[in-house]
RNA sequence: UGGCCUAUGGUGUAAUUGGCAACACAUUGGUUUUUGGUACCAAAGAGUCUAGGUUCGAUCCCUAGUGGGCCAACCA
């Protein structure tokens, strides 16, 4: 996969194209706009990775752009978080800036607005303005104060950002169109009246921007080329255009460039949610520990949690940039992050779920420290000593007394590999009263030489380190959590999503930092909680290593999904795309197809099937099933008619010969 | 009773804008392996939502239909 040959994805074509058509190199200005309301999410690296990326693609400046236009729920905490993760994802910004800059600016424009007649004060219950507005299907109407002269229009706005009124006693309106199709052109709310402290401006201003007032004219000012946003902003293009041509009006000499707004599908990852209101509710109800916390889809979350800025990266590039609707698989997610790690993280041996393990020919007091190799995937990466004695700690279960040859592990009498060290025999087990093994007993042989099936890893019980290791499950037991009409995204959260486990370590992790990143051999990728301390080691798992051994298992249980995904689509459409295939298949599949559609025909109405009788004559695929149907509806007491005659008369006609055959049959 | 967007293997994204539907993930099999990991090889899986049209030729253009999404916050 060379940079040259990777295709263009459509954002990419559009920019492209305005370069072709004379748009200057030098002009390329991208932003990032987020509200500082809450945490970035995985949904927002989409966002960051376009626009970032694109910088990086054309040399251009990325600005970070802080909307910040509600005071009532945007916080300086925000803020910082925000910066911190777009900065750890690795993207530079050009400039930090924030909407609350322009204030000043909008405020003049706005004036100049209602000068010119385009804005006007409304004084009406939002309730009557709602009323005024009317539905997607109804236009609206125009409201009383719509006619207001300029003059009262300048002193009732001057006055209300002078402080003079209350919050929702009059605002601001764009004068547009009350019967617009598009909604939002009915005459959208500019301004509106906040009594409270903004983060930055304090109380310099009691009236504040609205998104759409606000968004555009930023990216005017800032001289964005081109900006970048998700599809719900569709419908705000329309009203974008419409502030963006009136404005520059005022300031084409300062300001020539006026921005381009394009819309991409967001990002959405089955089993998660990615709303910043729901994911606040998770940190407010104690569900998760915090925004940070290991589980959640936060940039910080997935920090936590181990994900690398690289694998993040690589992800959103392996998503693809388009206008449909998607639900990725975390499947992906993970493949990115074991990719990165797999060339990374150094190994170590632990063992989660230990038994006891004693080699009975191995001397009581005997210590040996072996090399191994901390990344067969890194040469420069070095080895390490790990300690072996006489009891050992495995998993258990990497233990079974007897097992089928398809087991590679150890069971008694047979041989596998200690990893690093000897290999060796079950001999015998030890069992407690309930029979759960409590011991097994081995002896080794000093030739590592010879072929083994299975290798295990371990560690030393009298070296082993203690450690705490969280090993995480998906927040959701839904594939779309918050996608369900009738159930609160609530009620599928997962009750088993944190398990703890006192695991055994080898001790070379003694002094491991917080945030270092290792491989636990055959077990995935761990890395050092930020509660970890000296003497507390505590682990989150990031992610298991493949394992198509714990895919064998289970097979048996895997019945209960919905086998036919119930077929929402009629009959006959499904019979037509079975017919459009139909010629092109082999004959064994013929037949399958062909019994389809008899059995699917049995559910077809005429109605449905006669007007395929004027399938074109090439399509005879689609012919050809329309007759298997129509054969079905005439055993099953269909009348005959002429257009059913017609059909078949041209049928027989017809190059195809199992066409004929099937047109005979009837 | 409207407007806008969208439809390609299980998933996601491509197809030099009208010329043999490709890539990645996932799946299955195999080789290598002191990780049932990695790497490598291979297989299977869509004929592009449906119908009609234009064309020598349509995933691509046009029309209609169907499915999905978005739009009625003094949020962004």
């Amino acid at each position: 996969m060379s940079e040259e040959t990777k295709s263009l994805n459509f954002i990419e074509h559009i920019i492209e194209e305005d370069l072709a058509n004379g748009l200057s190199k030098d002009k390329l200005r991208f932003r990032f706009p987020p509200e500082p309301n809450g945490y970035l999410h995985i949904g927002h690296t989409k966002a960051i990775g376009i626009s970032f990326g694109l910088g990086e693609k054309y040399n251009a400046p990325v600005n970070l752009r802080f909307d910040d236009t509600n005071p009532a729920k945007e916080e300086q905490e925000y803020v910082d978080a925000i910066k911190r993760d777009v900065a750890w994802l690795g993207y530079k910004w050009a400039n930090e800036l924030y909407s609350s800059d322009y204030f000043q600016t909008l405020y003049d424009w706005a004036v100049q607005l209602i000068k010119d007649g385009k804005a006007y004060v409304d004084s009406q219950s939002s309730e009557a303005m709602a009323e005024q507005k009317g539905t997607p299907t109804q236009p609206g109407v125009d409201g009383p104060y719509r006619n207001r002269t300029v003059a009262e229009n300048l002193d009732l706005f001057e006055r209300m950002k002078n402080g003079e009124f209350d919050e929702g006693e009059h605002i601001l309106r764009a004068k547009i169109d009350m019967q617009h199709p598009n909604m939002l052109m009915r005459d959208p709310i500019m301004y509106r009246i906040l009594k409270k402290d903004h983060h930055r401006t304090g109380d310099t201003w009691c009236i504040y921007p609205m998104y759409d007032w606000t968004h555009g004219e930023s990216d005017y000012i800032e001289q964005i080329s081109h900006s970048l946003c998700s599809l719900e902003f569709k419908p705000h293009r329309e009203l974008y255009d419409w502030f963006k041509e009136h404005v520059y009006d005022y300031a084409a000499n300062t300001l020539p460039m006026l921005p381009k707004q394009r819309e991409f599908a967001r990002l959405n990852l089955s089993y998660t949610i990615m709303s910043k209101r729901k994911l606040l509710k998770l940190v407010q109800e104690g569900i998760v520990s915090g925004w940070d916390d290991p589980r959640m889809p936060t940039i910080s979350g997935l920090r936590r949690r181990g994900y690398t800025p690289n694998s993040i990266r690589q992800f959103i590039e392996k998503v693809g940039v388009a206008k449909r609707e998607n639900v990725i698989d975390v499947s992906l997610l993970e493949f990115c992050i074991r990719e990165d790690l797999n060339k990374t993280a150094p190994r170590v041996m632990a063992v989660l779920d230990p038994v006891k393990l004693v080699i009975t020919n191995y001397p009581d007091d005997k210590e040996e420290w072996f090399d191994a190799e901390n990344n067969p995937e890194d040469d420069s990466a070095g080895s390490r000593k790990v300690p072996f004695s006489k009891a050992l700690y495995i998993e258990r279960a990497d233990f079974k007394e007897e097992a089928s040859s398809k087991f590679f592990r150890l069971k008694l009498g047979s041989e596998v590999r200690l990893k690093n060290a000897y290999i060796i025999k079950g001999e015998s087990v030890v069992k407690d009263a309930q029979g759960q093994i409590t011991e097994i007993h081995c002896t080794y042989s000093t030739d590592t030489e010879k072929k083994v099936k299975g290798t295990l890893h371990w560690v030393s019980i009298k070296h082993a380190i203690k450690a705490e290791v969280r090993e995480y499950d998906r927040l959701f037991m839904d594939e779309a959590p918050d996608s369900h009409q009738d159930k609160d995204f609530m009620d599928f959260i997962n009750p088993n999503s944190l398990k703890v486990i006192n695991a055994f370590v080898e001790p070379s992790l003694a002094n491991a930092a917080i945030g270092d990143r290792f491989q636990f051999q055959r077990l995935g990728y761990f890395n050092v909680d930020d509660d970890s301390k000296p003497g507390h080691l505590v682990f989150n798992k990031t992610v298991g290593l493949r394992d198509s051994w714990a895919k064998q298992k289970p097979k048996p249980q895997q019945q209960n999904k919905p086998q036919q995904p119930q077929q929402k689509r009629p009959a006959i459409e499904v019979i037509k795309q079975l017919g459009k295939k139909y010629t092109n298949l082999p004959e064994a599949k013929q037949e399958r197809s062909k019994a389809e559609i008899l059995k699917l025909a049995e559910s077809v109405r005429y109605e449905d099937l006669q007007p395929l009788f004027n399938t074109a004559a090439k399509k005879v695929g689609t012919r050809i099933a329309t007759m298997i149907t129509l054969g079905v509806l005439l055993k099953n007491g269909h009348e005959r008619n002429a257009e059913i005659e017609a059909f078949i008369e041209k049928a027989l006609d017809d190059k195809n010969e199992l066409l004929v055959t099937e047109a005979k049959a009837i």
